[in-house]
DNA sequence: TATTATTCATACCTGTTTGATATGATATAT
DNA sequence: ATATATCATATCAAACAGGTATGAATAATA
C-alpha cells in the first residue's frame, strides 16, 4: 500500500501542477488546500526538492515550484523518493538492490524469478508521466 | 513492498507444489528446506488452511498439502490472505475497500482516478497462475 | 532596519505493524 | 503410551509510520 507521504507527495505535485508557473505556492498553502499536515508536508517538500523535483524560493513571498515540466514526473519517481523501491522484493530492485538474508542463491531463486517478471510488467505502469495519467475519463 | 509472511507463504506453495500430491509435508520439514523460521510458519500455515489454499491433516505423519490445483493459485490470492490489500489506496480495493480519511468527493478524486487505473493494470499482472509465473527462463 | 513570511534542519514522540517466540492443548499413527 | 504433528492464543522487541516541536536562516517589504 502507498504510504501517506507517497499520497501527499503526489497531491502535492499535481497541485503545483495545476498553478501558473513562475510564482511559488508556500508550503501553507498547499497545506490548508490538500488537507496535509504542515509541518509533515515541510519534510516532504525537502525530500521532494533534495530529489529535483520541486524547487525552493526562501524568504517571504517565497515558496515551490516544478523543477520540471509535469511531462517528465512519473508515479514512479514520486514513490522511489518518499518510499524507497517500488520492486517487490529488494533482491530484484534496480536503485535500491538488497540481498535476501535466507537467499542462498539469487541466480537460481524462483521467487526472485517470479517477481523480476511483476516488477518488468509493473515499472512501466508506474513510470507513466503523470500527465498521461491524470486527466478527466 | 512484500511483506516476509507473503514471500513465506509463497515459498510455501511453491514447496507444496513441488511435491507429489497425498503425501502431506509436515511444517518442520518446510521449515527446514525453506529457510523459515518454524513458529512463524505455523502461523502463516494456519492463514492459508482457513483461507483454503492448503489443507491440514493433524496427527503423526500429519502435515500440509495444496487444496486446489496450483493452476488455480496465483500471488495475488496469497498476497491478499497474508497482507491484505493489493491496491495501493485503499478507496479503490475491492476486497478492502476503506474511505480515505482527507477525501471529500471520492467520485472526483483525482488520485483516485490515477490510482484505479494502475490496479487495474497490475491486478491481472498478479492473478496469473502461479504454474504461469514459476518456469524456467 | 525591524518585521513578517517563509524555507531549512534536526530531533523527537507515539501508536501500529512486523517478524518472531512461548506455552500449552489437541489429535493420530504406531 | 508415546512420539509426532497440528492448533490456538498470547506475548514481545524492533522497526516503521505519521506527525510534532523547536529553532535557525533567508529575503521581501513596511
Amino acid at each position: 500500500m502507498l504510504s501517506k507521504r507517497a499520497k501527499y507527495a503526489i497531491k502535492t505535485i499535481l497541485f503545483l501542477k495545476d498553478r501558473p508557473e513562475g510564482k511559488p505556492i508556500s508550503a501553507k498553502v498547499i497545506s490548508e488546500n490538500e488537507n496535509i499536515p504542515y509541518k509533515f508536508l515541510e519534510n516532504i517538500l525537502r525530500e521532494l526538492r533534495t530529489h529535483r523535483l520541486i524547487k525552493s524560493i526562501r524568504g517571504s513571498e517565497g515558496g515551490y515550484v516544478l523543477a520540471k515540466d509535469p511531462s517528465e514526473i512519473s508515479i514512479a519517481q514520486i514513490m522511489r523518493i518518499v518510499d524507497g523501491p517500488i520492486a517487490l522484493i529488494p533482491c530484484i530492485s534496480e536503485k535500491f538492490y538488497e540481498a535476501c538474508a535466507e537467499c542462498e542463491d539469487e541466480q537460481t531463486c524462483r521467487i526472485r524469478k517470479m517477481f523480476a517478471e511483476v516488477r518488468a510488467e509493473m515499472v512501466p505502469i508506474l513510470e507513466r508521466p503523470i500527465t498521461a495519467m491524470d486527466k478527466e475519463a
